[in-house]
RNA sequence: GGGAGCAUAGCUCAGCUGGGAGAGCAUCUGCCUUACAAGCAGAGGGUCACAGGUUCGAGCCCUGUUGUUCCCACCA
C-alpha cells in the first residue's frame, strides 16, 4: 500500500527534506559525460552583499526549469552557480560598516582592508546561495565560482594581458565619470540620468580689450573655475568678428580665448558656451580640437583644489554657492533662472558624478564590438524576445571605449607595474621582478582594480576553467541559455558576448531569454529606500517555493515587466493544494504498488478521451518549453490539471472505482496513474517539490522525477474520434446542469434523464457518468419521448427531457428555448455566410473550411431539435 | 531629439504561425456531492484605446492618432 499522504500539502514539510534528497542523489552534478548533448547555463551570479530579490527569484525560476526540462530531456545538464565580488557594492559596505567602528581604509591598509573584504565574503557570500537553494535551483553546486576565485583571476590576467598586447586595452588621460561618494571612475553604463531641478546661472565675461562682454550660461558655475576657453558656432553671423579676441575669466581673471567650434548649438540661450575641458566630456573634445589647457579645479572627492585658494577644500556645492555670490559682487551675473535638466548619477550610490578628466585603463572597443553586432546579426546568438537585439545593437554601435580601471581595493589588481627609472609600463600575467624595458627593480604595481564587470563578462569561459583546456571548456561551451533582465544588457551581456568572442572564437551561449522586471503591485520598482521590496523568503513561508516559482512563471510573458500580487501567490498555492488532494484521492484508491500498464483493448471511452487529451498536452508543453514560452506551458498545464483531469476524468472514474468489476477498477487505476504520473513530469520544472513528493509516494520506477525521462508524444495515445464522442456526453451534462442550476433544484434532488439521440450508444455508455455528474437517477436513451410534463435542454447532439412535473413552467419552457433558437439562428447565419463567401471557400486552408462545416453541421442538428421542441411545448397547449 | 514596450472583463494579466475573445482574483446564485471549502456546480461582465488600410477573414499584420511606461542621447 502506497503512503498516505497529509490532508493538505504542506510545503514546509517537503521542500528542505526533499531538496536534501536531491543533492545526496547527486542529481544536479553534471558528469561530462561523452556521446550525449549538452545544455549549459550559467548563472547570472549575485553579489555577495546581496540578498534574494523577486528579481533572483524570477530570473532563477525560468533558469530552474528550463535545466530541469533538458536534463528529463536527456541532456547532460550543467547549471553553473556563483557569486560575484561586486567591487564598488562590497567596498562601499564594508567601509560603511568600517566607519560605524571610525576606521577609515588608509588606517588599516589595503592588506587590512582586503582581509576584512575576504571576511566578509566568507559571512555572507554563502547566504544567497543558501537563499538560491530554498528556490529549488538544481544547479551544480560542486562547480560552484566566485568572480575572484583562483581561476576566475587567472582568467582576468589573460584576457588583460592579451588585449593590452593586442593593443586593444591601453591607459591614458581622459575624461571620465567619476564618483565623489565611491571615489572612483565608473563606466558610462554605470551612469544613470535623472532629471533634477536646478538653475541656470547666466553670466558676462568681459573682453580684455573693454570692448563689451559675452553673456553666456551655466548650470554649474563653479566649474567656470576650469575655463580655458569659451565657444561659438563657427557660422554664427552674430560672432563671426569676435573670434580669437580674448576674455577676461571672472574672479579667476585668467585670460581666455573665444573659439568657434561646430559643436555649439546657436539658437540655444546666447549662443556661447563656456568650454571646461577638465569637467564636461563635450568640453574635453573641444579642447582636444583647440589644443585647450586642462585645468582641473576639484579633488577627488569634489573638492574644490588648493589651487584656488579661496574655495580650496570647499565641497562643490558649497563652492558654487560661494562663487555664485562672488561673481554677483564682480557684476558678473546677470541673472538666474529655473532649470530643469539631466544630472548624470552614480548607479551604485546615487552621488551626482563629476566628469573629470584623469589617467585610467581603458580597453579600445570598435575592434572588439563589430565581430559581436555580427554574431548577433548572423544568428550565432538570439535574442528572446528578437527586439532586445535592437537595444544590444544600439549600444555596441554608438560605443565608447570602456573605462575599466577603479580607484578601489576590492577587485582585481591590474597586472600593470610602473618602473620608476624609464616610466615604461610592464604588463604581465605573472608578478615581474624587474622592469622589461630598462631592467630596473624600482618597479610599482598600478594600485588600482578592474571594474567588476570586467571579470562578469569572461564568466561563460572562466567558469569552465578557461584558459586551461580543461575537460568541462571542452564539453560545455559554448553555453546555450543565459536568462537575464533587459537591464543588464548593456552591463552584462554585450561585455560577455565582445569578451566570448575574442577569447574563445565562439559567441558564449546560442540564446539570451530576456525577461523583465519584478513591480509591486503598483507598478513601482522593488526598491530598498521605497520599502516596498517583497522577500521572496517570506513568501516561500508563507505559500512555499512551488507556489512562488509558478506564479513567477505564468501570466508572465518573455521581456515584459510584472507585477508581484500576493493573491496570485496565493491562487498557485491552491493550485499545489489541488494537485496533493488529486495525489490523494488517486492513492486512496490504489490497492497496492503496483499498477497494471493499461490495456488499450479494454480502455473505456473516457479514458481513451483523457489520454487524447494528455498526449496532446504532452506535445503542446513540450514545444512551447522548446519555445521559451514558459508561461504558456504552464497555463496549459493548470487548465488540465484542473479542469480536464479533477473536474472531469476523476468524477468520471469514481463510478468505475466505487464499482463492484474489478477489471473496470484496474483499467481506471491504471489510467489515473499513467496520466497523472506523466502530468507532474510535466509539471516538475515549474513545481519540483510537490510534484517529486508526489511521485515518491506514487507507484515509480527510478530514485527520482527529477531524473526520469519526459513524456512523449505516443499516437497509439491520439483518439480524435473518441474525443468528439464523449464531448457529446460533457455537453449533455454541462446542459443539465445548467438547466438545473437555473431553476434552483439542489444536487440532492436526483431526477431521471431521458435522451432523445442519434448517439444512443454513446449515451448509453455514458449513463454512468451522467448519472453521477448531472444529478441524474437514471437514465434511458431513445430516438423520442413523451415531452408533457418535463424540462427539457438541447445540445447539438441530444435533446434531453428530465420530468420535473411540478418545476415545469411551460412559458417560461417556450421563452427559454425561443432564447436558444434565436442564439442558434445567430450561429446558422454566420457560418453559411462564411460558406457562402467564395473566397473563403476558395482561399481558406481546407481544414479551416471543413471545421467550419462541421460547426454548421451542428448548429443545424440543434436547430432542428430545438424546432421540434418547440412545437411539443406549442401542441400541449 | 532617437528608439522600444504597453493599452483586452471591475482589478492583475495570458492570448503561441491571422480562423467565432481566455485565466486568476473580485461579484452574484446554489451546494459540506467521501480527494480537495485552499473545494464543487452555475451566472453576469469585453466596440480587444481610437481612425484608416491589407486580407475571404484582424485582438494579432501595416499606417497614423491619443494615452502611458521604459531605454538611449543630451543644449552649455
Amino acid at each position: 500500500m502506497a503512503k498516505e499522504l497529509a490532508k493538505q500539502y504542506d510545503p514546509k514539510d517537503v521542500e528542505e527534506r526533499v531538496y536534501k534528497d536531491w543533492l545526496k542523489g547527486k542529481y544536479f552534478h553534471a558528469k561530462c559525460e561523452e556521446g550525449k548533448k549538452t545544455y549549459t547555463i550559467v548563472i547570472p551570479p549575485p553579489n555577495i552583499t546581496g540578498q534574494l530579490h523577486m528579481g533572483h527569484a524570477l530570473d532563477n525560476t525560468l533558469q530552474d526549469i528550463l535545466i530541469r526540462f533538458k536534463r528529463m530531456q536527456g541532456y547532460d545538464t550543467l547549471w553553473i552557480p556563483g557569486t560575484d565580488h561586486a567591487s564598488i557594492a562590497t567596498e562601499a559596505k564594508i567601509v560603511e560598516k568600517m566607519r560605524e567602528e571610525g576606521v577609515t581604509k588608509q588606517d588599516i591598509g589595503r592588506d587590512g582592508f582586503l582581509t576584512r573584504a575576504w571576511e566578509w565574503k566568507k559571512q555572507y557570500g554563502g547566504r544567497i546561495i543558501e537563499q538560491l537553494k530554498k528556490m529549488g535551483s538544481s544547479c551544480d553546486w560542486d562547480r560552484e565560482r566566485f568572480t575572484l576565485d583562483e581561476g576566475c583571476s587567472e582568467a582576468v590576467k589573460e584576457v588583460f594581458v592579451k588585449l593590452y598586447e593586442k593593443g586593444l586595452i591601453y591607459r591614458g588621460e581622459r575624461i571620465i565619470n567619476w564618483c565623489p561618494h565611491c571615489k572612483t571612475s565608473i563606466s558610462d553604463a554605470e551612469v544613470e540620468y535623472e532629471e533634477q531641478a536646478g538653475h541656470f546661472w547666466h553670466l558676462r565675461y568681459p573682453f580684455t580689450d573693454g570692448s563689451g562682454y559675452l553673456e553666456l550660461a551655466t548650470t554649474r558655475p563653479e566649474t567656470l573655475l576650469g575655463d580655458t576657453a569659451v565657444a561659438v558656432n563657427p557660422n554664427d553671423e552674430r560672432y563671426k568678428d569676435i573670434i580669437g579676441k580674448t576674455l577676461d575669466l571672472p574672479i579667476v581673471h585668467r585670460q581666455i580665448p573665444v573659439v568657434a567650434d561646430d559643436y555649439v548649438e546657436m539658437d540655444f540661450g546666447t549662443g556661447v558656451v563656456k568650454i571646461t575641458p577638465a569637467h564636461d566630456p563635450n568640453d574635453f573634445e573641444v579642447g582636444l580640437r583647440h589644443n585647450l589647457e586642462v585645468i582641473n579645479v576639484l579633488t577627488d572627492d569634489a573638492k574644490i583644489t588648493d589651487d584656488y585658494p579661496q574655495y580650496a577644500g570647499m565641497d562643490r556645492y558649497e563652492a558654487r554657492k560661494q562663487i555664485v555670490a562672488d561673481l554677483e559682487k564682480e557684476g558678473a551675473l546677470v541673472k538666474i533662472e529655473d532649470y530643469s535638466h539631466n544630472v548624470g548619477t552614480c548607479y551604485r550610490c546615487s552621488t551626482t558624478v563629476e566628469p573629470r578628466v584623469s589617467k585610467q585603463w581603458f580597453v579600445k572597443m570598435k575592434p572588439l564590438a563589430e565581430p559581436a553586432i555580427e554574431a548577433v546579426k548572423k544568428g550565432e546568438t538570439k535574442f528572446v524576445p528578437q527586439r532586445f537585439e535592437k537595444v544590444y545593437f544600439h549600444w555596441l554601435e554608438n560605443i565608447r571605449d570602456w573605462c575599466i580601471s577603479r580607484q578601489l581595493w576590492w577587485g582585481h589588481r591590474i597586472p600593470a607595474w610602473y618602473c620608476a627609472d624609464c616610466g615604461e609600463i610592464t604588463v604581465s600575467k605573472e608578478e615581474p621582478s624587474a622592469c622589461k624595458s630598462c631592467g630596473s627593480k624600482n618597479i610599482e604595481q598600478d594600485p588600482d582594480t578592474l571594474d567588476t564587470w570586467f571579470s562578469s563578462a569572461l564568466w561563460p569561459f572562466s567558469t569552465l576553467g578557461w584558459p586551461e583546456e580543461t575537460e568541462d571548456f571542452k564539453h560545455y561551451y559554448p553555453t546555450n541559455t543565459l536568462v537575464t533582465g533587459y537591464d543588464i544588457i548593456p552591463f552584462w551581456v554585450m561585455r560577455m558576448m565582445f569578451s566570448g568572442i575574442e577569447q574563445t572564437g565562439q559567441v558564449p551561449f546560442d540564446t539570451v531569454l530576456i525577461h523583465g522586471l519584478v513591480r509591486d503591485s503598483q507598478e513601482r520598482k522593488m526598491s530598498k529606500s521605497l520599502g516596498n521590496g517583497v522577500d521572496p523568503l517570506e513568501v516561500i513561508d508563507k505559500y512555499g517555493a512551488d507556489a512562488l516559482r509558478f506564479s513567477l512563471a505564468t501570466g508572465n510573458s518573455p521581456g515584459n515587466d510584472m507585477r508581484y500580487i500576493d493573491e496570485r501567490v496565493e491562487s498557485s498555492r491552491n493550485f499545489a493544494n489541488k494537485i496533493w488532494n488529486a495525489a490523494r484521492f488517486i492513492l486512496m484508491n490504489l490497492e497496492s504498488d503496483e499498477v497494471k500498464a493499461i490495456n488499450l483493448e479494454k480502455i473505456s471511452l473516457e479514458d481513451k478521451w483523457i489520454l487524447s487529451k494528455y498526449n496532446s498536452l504532452v506535445a503542446s508543453v513540450t514545444e512551447n518549453l522548446e519555445k521559451y514560452e514558459l508561461g504558456l506551458a504552464v497555463q496549459k498545464l493548470y487548465d488540465f490539471i484542473w479542469d480536464i483531469f479533477c473536474d472531469w476524468y476523476i468524477e468520471i472514474c469514481k463510478s468505475r472505482l466505487n464499482g463492484e468489476d474489478v477489471e473496470a477498477k484496474d483499467i481506471a487505476r491504471s489510467v489515473l496513474v499513467f496520466v497523472f504520473t506523466g502530468t507532474l513530469k510535466l509539471l516538475h520544472p515549474f513545481m519540483p517539490f510537490i510534484t517529486e513528493e508526489i511521485w515518491q509516494s506514487l507507484p515509480h520506477e527510478g530514485e527520482s522525477i527529477m531524473i526520469s525521462d519526459w513524456p512523449q508524444f505516443d499516437a497509439k495515445l491520439e483518439f480524435s474520434a473518441e474525443e468528439t464522442e464523449f464531448e457529446r456526453i460533457m455537453s449533455v451534462i454541462k446542459a443539465i446542469r445548467n438547466r438545473r442550476a437555473e431553476m434552483n433544484v439542489p444536487p440532492s434532488k436526483k431526477a431521471k434523464v431521458c435522451i432523445a439521440t442519434q448517439f444512443k450508444d454513446t449515451f448509453n455508455t455514458g449513463s454512468a457518468y451522467i448519472c453521477r455528474l448531472a444529478s441524474a437517477s437514471e437514465v434511458e436513451t431513445g430516438d423520442s419521448f413523451e415531452a408533457e410534463g418535463a424540462v427539457r435542454v438541447v445540445t447539438d447532439a441530444a435533446t434531453v427531457y428530465m420530468p420535473m412535473r411540478e418545476l415545469v413552467d411551460f412559458t417560461a419552457e417556450l421563452e427559454r428555448l425561443n432564447k436558444d433558437m434565436g442564439k442558434a439562428v445567430a450561429d446558422k447565419e454566420f457560418f453559411e455566410k462564411k460558406l457562402n463567401n467564395q473566397g473563403f471557400v476558395s482561399k481558406a486552408p481546407a481544414a479551416v473550411v471543413e471545421q467550419q462545416r462541421v460547426q454548421l453541421a451542428k448548429v443545424l442538428e440543434k436547430i432542428k431539435m430545438l424546432e421540434e421542441s418547440i412545437n411539443e411545448i406549442k401542441n400541449m397547449q
